[in-house]
DNA sequence: CCGGCGCATCGACGCATGCCAATATTGACG
DNA sequence: CGTCAATATTGGCATGCGTCGATGCGCCGG
């Protein structure tokens, strides 16, 4: 029922034929577009040079924690840019914002990471990490 | 030497502390620039709804490849809109591409995925699965 | 040889996004 | 209470990106 007119010849090939296609959520079935609309904002959050080097700084600092001023240094931006960027990664989940003194330490969120790595590993998409998309807004 | 001024009360935890931050290569120290340029295309590439959708049902189906006429009734786009995704899914290497007759079939390249669960879950960025960033263009 | 089908390319449009400068806000400290 | 330091917000600008319609190209059947 997927073919168009004359339908081209296919490989039926009963899968299973090397081990990471078979065990990643992605290809065990064709992902809805509800769940896509749900893991999409997670990606586009990390899928930035500036957010991804600053999730991994957090993730790598002491703690698995750290305060803007730590950050900033790391980059050719302006401090603006950092804070809007540590916004955007707190709005999906990413980082939980804390505020000591004058001071905003960002901390990393194992659960969101575990999220997305599902998406390559484990089963399928888990429910109970997927309310991370609470967190923010 | 990350501090401003008067550096803030740091929790100087010597890490180690709960089990995935310590093994994601993402955790394990701060990403470079030039890492990070890397990277960041194939989270970009997967950043968008339909691309994802399109590379979960190559995945899911048989022989983990499928023509563009048995993807395009899954989705509410038009036929050039597929196929411009499609392409940037196969200029950053994440699906093959192979014309049979009439036919363009796209493929998965497990290395692909893999080098993206790599980002997550194994050590640091495999370099002989990044070699599919010279798939493309 | 010609018509149709599958797919790619092109050009244009609108919206989203990253960036900065300027400014506001919040807390510490005297 | 006034000032300073750390961070957030705002507004505006330029670029990027997703989408479509129109069109081009290769392959197959008649």
């Amino acid at each position: 029922m997927s073919k168009s007119s004359r339908s081209p010849q296919l490989r039926e090939l009963p899968l299973a034929d090397d081990p990471l296609a078979s065990c990643t959520p992605l290809a065990r079935e064709p992902m809805s577009a509800d769940q896509a609309a749900q893991v999409v904002p997670l990606l586009k959050a990390i899928a930035d040079p500036a957010r991804l080097r600053l999730l991994s700084l957090v993730l790598s600092h002491e703690g698995r924690e750290a305060c803007v001023c730590d950050l900033t240094p790391y980059f050719d931006l302006t401090q603006p840019t950092i804070s809007h960027h540590l916004k955007v990664l707190h709005e999906n989940g990413l980082l939980d914002r804390e505020k000591r003194g004058t001071w905003v330490f960002y901390k990393a969120r194992p659960q969101a990471m575990a999220a997305l790595g599902s998406l390559f590993t484990s089963g399928t998409l888990d429910p109970a990490a997927n309310d991370l998309a609470g967190a923010g807004a």
